[in-house]
DNA sequence: CGTGTAAGGAATTCTGACACG
DNA sequence: CGTGTAAGGAATTCTGACACG
């Protein structure tokens, strides 16, 4: 929706944004860490959102933790943010909470 | 500053984001019009503030009007707001009037 | 497991020019 | 003036593999 989350920008410049090299960039994708678009002709598009997942993701490959285990947080985190939603909504349907 | 004015798009996307040509948005910058950053290699990186920029442009072609007038337009609304904050500037100097 | 690298190919972009109008 | 297009070349990215550890 916001710009940070429009997938526009090319391998390179991630590289360039974030310090890492291209093939860390493809590898995280490998085990499943982050999702880029790709255009019609392969190539893949990453957003603002995106380059800064990467730097969380390796520094916790530089604190020593496996990309099963990040996988693993990530999962636990979205889990998190579903279940507040659900009760936020739940709330809000029975005592017109707003906001 | 903000993510809004990062130069990271390439023209390709940026044709895609705005509906326009590959070969408008170069004669664009051609005409003085739009300024985007450049890679080692020579690849022209756009922000979404250009594509913005791209957008209001090819509204103002469409509209009959012609590049020249357009770039002095641009340069009419730079002077106001060069001019608003050094009003700005000076009265916050003398009376301290905050924000 | 995480990352570097050389390999070959494909997608993307660049410039300068000709065309039309 | 504004835009399309074909041309030739350069920069960028892609995949699969081998290497090290």
């Amino acid at each position: 929706m916001s710009y940070k989350d429009r997938k526009v920008i090319n391998i390179g410049m991630v590289s360039e944004l974030t310090g890492l090299s291209v093939r860390q960039i493809r590898y995280y994708e490998e085990r499943k860490l982050i999702f880029p678009n790709r255009t019609e002709g392969g190539t893949r598009k990453y957003s603002f959102s995106d380059v800064e997942k990467l730097i969380d993701i390796a520094n916790q490959i530089e604190d020593g933790m496996q990309s099963s285990e990040i996988k693993k947080m990530q999962k636990r985190k979205s889990d998190r943010k579903v279940r507040d939603e659900m009760i936020r909504g739940q709330l809000n349907a029975v005592f017109g909470i707003r906001k």
